[in-house]
RNA sequence: GGAGAGAUGGCCGAGCGGCUGAAGGCGGCGGUUUGCUAAACCGUUAUAGGGGCUAAAACUUCUAUCGGGGGUUCGAAUCCCCCUCUCUCCGCCA
């Protein structure tokens, strides 16, 4: 989330910024000074109201204690609040409506991000090691794991349907070493903290990193069984209730007072709506299955004010990641490129402002020297404004090479959020000696990295003529001394 | 799942209808003392938003905030209801 003062102040820079990356910023902004002069105008007067009720119960408070007659002053105070009813759906609207205008711009891009819109603009940086030259025709990961029986594609099919893997044998063993040599490296050679985090989060930590509420179709979603009462909850037009005494789901029209207008839903053979009071509601439990440890583990700080001392914070975590890209269906149907359920070591820091830069910089070398220490040839690339991500300020995606297929592939991202998810989270920290205002902390994260995407690479790359697959040095320890994955008895 | 206890500022902890944005302590910051450090002493120290003033700050004023939401009341940290979370006990369980 950027700041409001700061939109205010550079509407120009940040129209200009949504042009870079593709973005309308007509649609986006629409007529911001006007929304945000009524939003201002209408809290001047509803606290200008408050104010006087105040005051008047201050007075009403005084007559009391001298037991003088007070019920002229309760009248004016009757006909203030009066006053003050009529105003607060406007402003409550105004506020609502003018936070998620907010919260659905996304971050600016640096300068020096190469403007374009799409991957073709993307700037390679800087290239590393030798493409591997074999005497005979490279196979795709999905051949080679097949033939080696560590791969089975049709039996996940079986299990959970398209996108999942098994890994079986030597192929698990790969996973699991990959998952332990980059979390050793990490905490032992650059410094990190390692985390294992929940793999499920609510809808806040969510928003924290930026996935809500825009990209709610790319999450899987689970509901608890059982339904509950939350008369606490804020609701919003769209939301999905159940109305005790009647079947089926409902979804919020709009919201009047504590009464809440709802139409029957599903089943949906005959609709009809309902005004029924707030409390009476019932919802039904909702938690993310996280799409990558980015979210768990920035959110760790959130709302909390930590020490300048403790900076920059370095954490690694393995977790499953768990994406639905209902936009991204029938690209990379083959082997394990996309898939639903992946492996990641994800490292993550919270920075001070003006440190974020050059950390950034070390994040994305912590993640280089994986793959130079597994000899896999890489490119740098610094994405371009329409290629990076909503929460970003600026990219750098690693790509491996890819012989099989004969291209270069995304196997890390990393990016410096500056101060865009602090906010929406509300993460800062205190300066020491100056006059320690909390300021929001720069956060950045980088894949370190994705193990799928590893695994398939290391196949690919170290295939050997016969079929067989030679482990790389640094990961043998981890394979139980084992050097080459050759085809397995077990299929 | 059942029964009970709790949630207050950066932290600890008092308050249980108005004078409480909140005592006291710790920590932080500024200062006095000191050859330096420590100690002692004095002062200061929440966040967000709106208005005023400003080039911008500083400053000033108002509003909101004592886990979250709602209610009672002229007035709520304080009373009532609901939710969330934490702790203790029982049950179930990897």
């Amino acid at each position: 989330m950027l700041d409001l003062g700061f939109v205010r102040g550079n509407l120009e820079l940040v129209e200009e910024k949504l042009r870079a990356r593709g973005a309308d910023p007509a649609a986006l902004l629409g007529d911001f000074l006007t929304f945000d002069q009524a939003r201002r105008k209408a809290i001047t007067n509803t606290e200008k109201a408050k104010a006087r009720l105040n005051q008047l119960s201050q007075e009403v408070g005084a007559l009391k204690r001298t037991g003088l007659d007070a019920s002229s002053k309760m009248e004016d105070i009757r006909k203030v609040k009066e006053e003050l009813d009529g105003m607060g759906m406007v402003s409550l609207a105004l506020e609502l409506g003018f936070r998620d205008l907010l919260a659905s711009i996304p971050n600016l891009t640096r300068d020096e991000v190469p403007v374009g819109l799409s991957e073709a603009d993307n700037l390679t940086v800087k290239t590393w090691g030798e493409k591997p030259a074999f005497d005979f025709e490279a196979k795709p990961h999905w051949e080679l794991g097949k033939s080696l029986g560590i791969l089975d594609l049709e039996r996940a099919a079986k299990l959970s349907g398209a996108r999942f893997a098994v890994y079986m044998g030597a192929g698990a063993r790969l996973e699991r070493a990959l998952i332990s040599f980059m979390l050793d490296m990490h905490t032992e050679k650059h410094g990190y903290t390692e985390v294992l985090p929940p793999f499920l989060v609510n809808s806040k930590s969510m928003f924290g990193t930026g996935q809500l509420p825009k990209f709610e179709d790319d999450l899987f979603k689970v509901e608890g069984s059982g339904l509950e009462q939350d008369i606490s909850r804020n609701l919003s037009p769209g939301e999905f209730v159940f109305v005790p005494g009647h079947e089926g789901m409902f979804v919020v029209k709009r919201v009047i007072g504590s009464d809440v207008e709802v139409q029957l839903c599903k089943p949906k053979e005959s609709t009809y709506q309902l005004t029924v009071p707030k409390s009476t509601l019932l919802y039904q439990r909702k938690l993310y299955l996280i799409p990558t440890a980015e979210v768990p583990v920035t959110n760790l700080y959130r709302d909390e004010i930590l020490d300048e001392a403790r900076l920059p914070i370095c954490l690694t975590a393995y977790t499953p990641c768990f994406r639905a890209e209902a936009g991204a269906a029938g690209k990379d149907t083959r082997g394990i490129i996309r898939q639903h359920q992946f492996q990641k070591v994800e490292m993550v820091k919270f920075t001070r402002p003006e440190d974020s830069d050059a950390e950034h910089e070390k994040l994305t070398r912590n993640a280089e020297e994986i793959l130079e220490t597994l000899g896999l040839p890489y490119r740098r690339v610094l994405l371009c404004t329409g290629d990076t991500g909503f929460s970003s300020a600026k990219t750098f995606d690693l790509e491996v090479w890819l012989p099989g297929q004969q291209l270069y592939r995304e196997i890390s991202s990393c990016s410096n959020f500056e101060s865009f998810q602090a906010r929406r989270a509300n993460i800062r920290y205190r300066a020491a000696g100056a006059k320690g205002k909390p300021e929001f902390v720069h956060t950045l994260n980088g894949s370190g990295l994705a193990v799928g995407r590893t695994w398939l690479a290391i196949v690919e790359n170290y295939q050997q003529a016969d079929g067989s697959v030679l482990i790389p040095e640094a990961l043998r320890p981890y394979m139980g001394g084992l050097e080459r994955i050759t085809k397995s008895e077990v299929q």
